[in-house]
DNA sequence: TTTTTATCTGCAAATGAGTTGCAATTTTTT
DNA sequence: AAAAAATTGCAACTCATTTGCAGATAAAAA
């Protein structure tokens, strides 16, 4: 059972209902956006509040961002082996689906580091799948 | 020798100056955001006429999206061979500058059709490299 | 436990990318 | 040249995200 309060804490992240509420959201979701949080928190809470949250965690390495299907920034949870002080890593592809707009982390599949590319540095590579998941096919 | 305006008759997109001036631009560059447009013609043009123009391109397959380093859309020519009737595909994998923001088509990186994933029904696949150009290393 | 300091919050207003309606202009078709 | 179709500019709008500021809350220090 993981410890939001000492996750929180750790991370010198003021424990304020709200942000231990949404790390806990973060924990039963595959990825958020700002509008599914302002939704699931029904307007209890400002939307600036939201981005300066979701910034302050993405810092402190409890979230990143995720490949997204159009402009709208979306965050998991980070994967404690891959990120560390701030900077973040994703060695594992990524599915959207066309239709739910959900993304999900394929840990399954690696990303190994090319980093010889002919006339290039490359410091991260993205493996980014679209299409429809299990769910938005069979409803 | 590529004949700018023999391409637009085919299109059926109207021989403006502008669009005449757009075209021939996106043949002298790897890609091209609204705001790198709105510079070169140094606000001679409106931007609501470049998202138009650039719209009514893209349909005629003339240009596609490539991907982008932040949430600003870019766009590159279409190649013959992989764009056809308004529909657009990348078979190849694409390069981001950290630096100049820049996108690269990298038509030797061909990308197979992976379309058996667990779980997931996979339409595409887009395959990223992002770190610094040549140009970009060297200056 | 009070004081101090640092962090967090809401509100209003701003930025920046992209869109829409409308009227005027230009290009193409006839 | 006239009619039809496509293009343009302008103003105003939407939507995601940011910033400044003042008040509230949490953590650390005394």
């Amino acid at each position: 059972m993981i410890n939001i309060n000492s996750i929180l804490s750790k991370s010198k992240i003021n424990k304020t209902k709200f942000r231990v509420d949404l790390l806990k959201l973060f924990y039963s979701k595959k990825s958020l956006s700002v509008l599914e949080i302002l939704e699931y928190f029904k307007s209890t809470v400002n939307k600036v509040t939201i981005y300066r949250s979701l910034k302050s965690f993405e810092k402190k390495c409890l979230i990143h961002k995720v490949p997204d299907s159009k402009n709208i920034t979306r965050y998991s949870l980070c994967n404690k082996n891959e990120c560390k002080n701030g900077s973040h890593s994703h060695n594992h592809g990524h599915f959207i689906c066309y239709a739910c707009e959900q993304t999900f982390c394929l840990e399954s599949i690696k990303i190994e580091n090319t980093n010889q590319l002919d006339g290039f540095k490359v410091e991260n590579l993205k493996l980014i799948y679209e299409g429809y998941c299990n769910s938005c096919t069979n409803n």
